[in-house]
DNA sequence: ACTAACATGTAAGTAGTTACATGATTCT
DNA sequence: AGAATCATGTAACTACTTACATGTTAGT
């Protein structure tokens, strides 16, 4: 079974909230990480199937007058735990999509310890901080190395998206930390 | 043939500026756009056949000693006017990663005309600016409705996520509107 | 009368990643 | 001696999207 996938660990986590049928978790998540982290049927439906078959999530059918059964799937001690697991385990800082990983995380931080979620705040931080040195000096090398470069401008710009973004994220990050002090 | 792919025209787009061979192509586009747009040789080899085979694209075969033989990649003049075709189709507001698109197509910013270009980076800062405004709503939506839940903190963290990030992107926008008006 | 919401699910397709195979050459 | 670069390619896999099928009920 696939249960590294990270999309499962969203279902789960959603799971840990609150008891959902697959068509309540698209809509949840949908509306509070859709910006980061994409969700379809496609995707809920199956991987509900296997974090039962997991024994990471129980189900109940509750059938309903005129409507299709409504399958209420809950958490299972087993998948709390299988939760807290990938929320401490340590974070890869060489995947390209850190700031998701760190974020989807975060939503689900009440079922983290709290040091342990600052600590990976942190190491977002610097990563975000090491790409934006890295953009910037992009920048610098693309205009020494393609001064008359008629495309140069472009790249110019869509090299200082990245700047702009990796400061932002930083931006962010500190205000995290804050945020996070005030839970303690 | 799917040359609707977005990544085809990634590489056509690249082929427009230099003739390449799969491996520089990978690499400049990796160093260049890597951090929103990814590619892969898997992708690369076979969409470069596929775009010769369109007639998008002419190979040259180079022998060399010692090593395997390169294959050139040159854009043909249907090529070009399939690149100009896309960076002047409307934008989809509907887009989930509207963004990457706009970002993508400014790269290319020199085969596409100035007043299209502006045009579309003027589009991705009202999207922008619409996604800032909902954000916000949705926390303060998030604020009333689970007031007491233990999750609000950490839902309303990466609820800031996306404000800054639309925040941060439409910034971006009005430098960039900026800098296109010098190259007029 | 119609539209949206409720509710499940799957099949087919698209896109992309990872890992392997091959092997000389140039740099450290 | 060993690592990195040059150079191509594919097979298997993973992840995800889109579109369809089905049908009621509640709201406008």
């Amino acid at each position: 079974m696939q249960t590294k996938n990270t999309t499962s660990f969203a279902i789960l986590g959603a799971l840990a909230s609150r008891a959902s049928s697959g068509y309540d978790l698209k809509k949840f998540l949908e509306q509070q990480i859709g910006h980061f982290w994409k969700i379809s049927y496609g995707q809920v439906y199956p991987l509900l199937k296997v974090l039962a078959q997991a024994n990471l999530a129980s189900v109940k059918e509750q059938t309903q007058k005129g409507r299709p059964p409504r399958y209420l799937y809950k958490i299972t001690p087993a998948g709390k735990s299988e939760l807290r697991n990938w929320l401490h385990s340590p974070l890869d800082p060489e995947s390209p999509n850190l700031d998701r990983e760190v974020m989807l995380r975060l939503f689900f931080g009440r079922f983290s310890e709290a040091n342990m979620r600052t600590r990976q705040v942190e190491q977002l931080k610097a990563w975000a901080q090491g790409r934006a040195d890295q953009h910037a000096a992009a920048g610098k090398a693309l205009k020494q190395q393609h001064e008359s470069n008629p495309d140069l401008p472009f790249w110019l710009i869509t090299a200082s998206s990245g700047t702009a973004a990796a400061i932002a994220l930083a931006d962010w990050c500190d205000q995290t930390l804050t945020a996070l002090k005030g839970l303690k």
